[in-house]
DNA sequence: GCAACCTCTTGATTGTCGCTCAAGAAGTCG
DNA sequence: CGACTTCTTGAGCGACAATCAAGAGGTTGC
């Protein structure tokens, strides 16, 4: 097989590209994760993955991207009717593994227009979501949107800082109260 | 006044370093605040800001001091038995000039010690505030330390999330209404 | 007065980083 | 077969944080 023609389509070269990034990230954190050393772990040079992707924040939006939408599937898999303790507990649970991105997240939409929107929508369904339930649960409406802020918020806090399982529990169930 | 002996105690030197670092650091944020730049706005060059400063994130934690230092300084000269509402609000606004270190700090915590206890010192700071108003309040002691948390998180989100006033008001609202 | 020492400043440089560009390889199509 | 397309890479660039040796000037002790 040509060494430049290889039996791999772009979109799988892509994806394989993608879960090196991840794997990268997680491990060493955005700043730390060098370009070079993401090629590697892809098995390309650093050019070849600027032919895939335009930048490495563009690299981060897509390994994002992925992340979100595992995570709404399987948000939205759940049962709408369980309690919102649960629901919650489920949510801080999920992202566990994409706990060293939240951050970086945050720092890069700041200055990228792409993951900024990323950003937004996140909360946006997080948002759509948790009224759905709160609605449910017949919640004063004039209390749902600053409710909702402050579950997302605290659901991002959880992910920004090392609780005890038994605090972070705590935290939950006092959330899941109000 | 010779060129390498100016007349400026290192302390004061220090403090002008820091001063052009918080600029920069504001304006540009961490990333593209350049430690040439810096060095330019202090009036030194980069070599000799490496006289003063191990590296920059140790400048980073230097600005990052210095601001917690005067917001505590503000926080506890006020009423304490004055209504939770407003010293969140307070809380809020008197962090609204810092807003562009905050996921920043966050993000270095995850990789410089000092800073990491920096940002330790800030929530343990906090929540003893908060617990002493609390207690006053006659809240429930076992859900003290999980509200800590929330409130603490809530206040961290509404720096890292541009609301409107009037929502920013609302949640603020909500949470001391818990 | 002089040498040793100290504080501070800077020219020069380094290695790493994200990224670009030109060139080449190989397949496809008219 | 030439033009075009897709993909890969060697070579290189500018920016960055940071280091180091050298120099300037003040201080101190003999």
């Amino acid at each position: 097989m040509p060494s430049n023609r290889p039996d791999v389509a772009p979109e799988v070269k892509r994806q394989e590209i993608r879960s090196a990034a991840r794997t990268v990230f997680f491990n060493d954190g955005f700043d730390k994760a060098s370009v070079a050393r993401i090629a590697r772990e892809a098995g390309v040079t650093p050019n070849t993955l600027y032919w895939y992707f335009d930048s490495k924040d563009a690299l981060f939006a897509a390994v994002v991207e992925e992340l979100m939408g595992l995570f709404f599937l399987g948000l939205k898999s759940r049962d709408p009717a369980e309690p919102l303790e649960d629901t919650l507990r489920w949510v801080v649970q999920g992202m566990q593994a994409a706990r060293p991105l939240i951050v970086t997240l945050h720092e890069k939409a700041k200055t990228s227009a792409p993951i900024a929107a990323l950003h937004e929508r996140f909360h946006a369904e997080l948002a759509e979501l948790l009224e759905g339930m709160l609605s449910e649960r017949a919640m004063d409406p004039a209390r749902i949107p600053a409710f909702i802020h402050i579950a997302s918020f605290v659901v991002e806090g959880l992910l920004m800082h090392e609780l005890p399982t038994a605090a972070r529990d705590a935290v939950i169930r006092e959330l899941a109260a109000f």
